[in-house]
DNA sequence: GCTACTTTTCGAACATGTTCCTAAATTAGG
DNA sequence: CCTAATTTAGGAACATGTTCGAAAAGTAGC
C-alpha cells in the first residue's frame, strides 16, 4: 500500500472556484436563457473566470451535465408508493419517466447506464423490489429494470427530438410525404394508416407500453383483488 | 396552380458535386478511417471540394447521416417472416434492431420519429400487419410499434455510449462506486445485487424484454399449437 | 456579343468544446 | 527570507459544424 496517511495538507494555489459553485452558476444560467443557452463561455462568464478554468472541477461538459442531472434527480420527492407490486413497478417507472421528461437537457446525458443521483435510487429500488415481490428472480427483476430503462430512454429522446425538429421546422417533414406515396399493395396496412400516422405518432402512449412491458416481464399476473 | 410546366431550364453555374458523391464519399470514408473520422471538412477533402460546398447539397450533417442510415436501410435484405404473426413481429423487429446495432454511427441519427428508409419499410408493415393480424385495431398496432420503436432505440443508444465511455474510460466507473456503498436498509435489494450489477447490465436482454412488450401488447396471446 | 439571371463554389468568419502550456498564488523545507 | 513543490488560473490554439456574402460559371433574351 502507498504511504498511509497521504492527507495532502492544503498547498498549492488556493481555489476561487468551486464545483458547486459552477453548478449553481449552470442552473442559474439554465433557468434564466434555457437550457440551450448553457455553453462552456457563456458559463465561465456567468462565475467571472476563464473558460479553461472549469476544466479543472469539471472533467467535460457531459460531466457537468450529469452531475446537474443527478442533483436534480436528489431533489425528486419520494412518492408514496402503493401496496401492490406491480403498482408500485408502474408508480415508480412513471416518476421517473416525468422527471425526466420535464427537463429538455437532459436529453444530453440520458445515454448513461443508469439513473445513479444517489438519492434518486428509491425509484430502482422500488422497481426491482416490487418484481422480486412479484415472484421474480433478483436477474428477472434487473431485466425488468433494464427493459423499462431502455423504452424510458427512448421515448424521451425520440419524442424530445422530435418536438426540438418541429421547433426549427420550416423544413417539411420528410416522413409524411414518404408515407403518403406508398404502394398499397406492397404495404397494404401502412398505406392505409398513412394519414392518421402523423395524429397517430402524437399521441402519448407511455403508459400503454409500459403496461405492457411490466405486464409481459412479471411472471404470473394474478392481480389480487 | 402554378405555371403548369416550371420544368426548370438548365441555367446557373453546372454543379461540380452531387449528392449521391458526396454520400458515396462519406460511406468510403467510415468503412476505410471510421465512423468517428466522418467530419464535414474531412468528407469535403476526399471529394476535393470545399467544406462549405456541402451545404448545398446536403442539409447539414444530420440530413446527411439520416440520408446516410435510409441508404443502408435499404439495403438489409427483407427476411423471411414465420407465419405466426406473433413471431413475424418478434423476426421483423429483430432484424430492425440488428441492423441498427450493426452500425455505430447510427446513433448520431437514431433520435429520429421512425425509420422511413422507403425499402425498409417492410419491417413496420411486418410490425403492424402481424399486430393486426393478431386482433389489434389499427391504432393498437401502431402503439405496438412505437413501443417497440422507443425500446429499441433507447436500448441501442444506452448500449453503445456505454460501449464508448468503457472504450475510452481510464475514468472510473462512478454507478459501480455509487452502487458499492449503498445502504442496506434503505436500497435492501440494490444493496443485495450491487456486486452482480455490472455484469447483470452487461448481458443482452433485448429479446427478453421484447418479447416482454409484443406479449403485453398483443390482445390474447393464444399461441396456436 | 452583351446583359440579366441563376445556380454553384468557396473564402472568411463565428461559436462551440477542448487541450496544452505558461503564469500566478499559495505552503513546506531550509 | 528564499527556494521548491504544488495547485489553480488563464491565454493561445485547434478541430468541429455552420452561416454569410461575394466570386465564378454557366444559360436565355436581345
Amino acid at each position: 500500500m502507498p504511504p498511509p496517511v497521504p492527507t495532502r495538507g492544503p498547498t498549492g494555489r488556493p481555489p476561487r472556484t468551486s464545483r458547486t459553485q459552477i453548478m449553481d452558476a449552470a442552473r442559474r444560467l439554465i433557468d434564466r436563457d434555457g437550457w440551450q443557452m448553457l455553453t462552456v463561455r457563456r458559463l465561465a462568464a456567468e462565475i467571472g473566470v476563464a473558460p479553461t478554468t472549469l476544466y479543472h472541477h469539471v472533467r467535460d461538459k457531459e460531466d457537468l451535465l450529469r452531475q446537474l442531472l443527478n442533483d436534480y434527480a436528489d431533489q425528486i420527492p419520494r412518492a408514496r408508493l402503493p401496496r401492490d407490486p406491480h403498482e408500485r413497478i408502474i408508480t415508480a417507472s412513471t416518476v421517473m419517466h416525468d422527471s425526466l421528461a420535464a427537463r429538455p437537457w437532459i436529453t444530453e446525458v440520458l445515454t448513461a447506464d443508469d439513473l445513479v443521483g444517489t438519492s434518486s435510487l428509491w425509484m430502482v429500488e422500488a422497481i426491482v423490489a416490487g418484481a422480486i415481490d412479484s415472484g421474480c428472480t433478483p436477474e428477472q427483476a434487473v431485466v425488468l429494470y433494464r427493459s423499462v430503462w431502455y423504452y424510458t430512454v427512448g421515448e424521451i429522446l425520440v419524442r424530445a427530438t422530435a418536438a426540438h425538429r418541429r421547433a426549427e421546422s420550416s423544413r417539411p417533414v420528410y416522413r409524411d410525404a414518404v408515407l403518403l406515396g406508398l404502394d398499397k399493395s406492397e404495404l397494404p396496412h401502412l398505406a392505409a394508416l398513412a394519414d392518421r400516422w402523423p395524429s397517430l405518432t402524437a399521441r402519448d402512449t407511455y403508459q400503454h407500453g409500459l403496461h405492457a412491458i411490466v405486464d409481459g416481464l412479471l411472471p404470473s399476473t394474478v392481480t389480487p383483488s
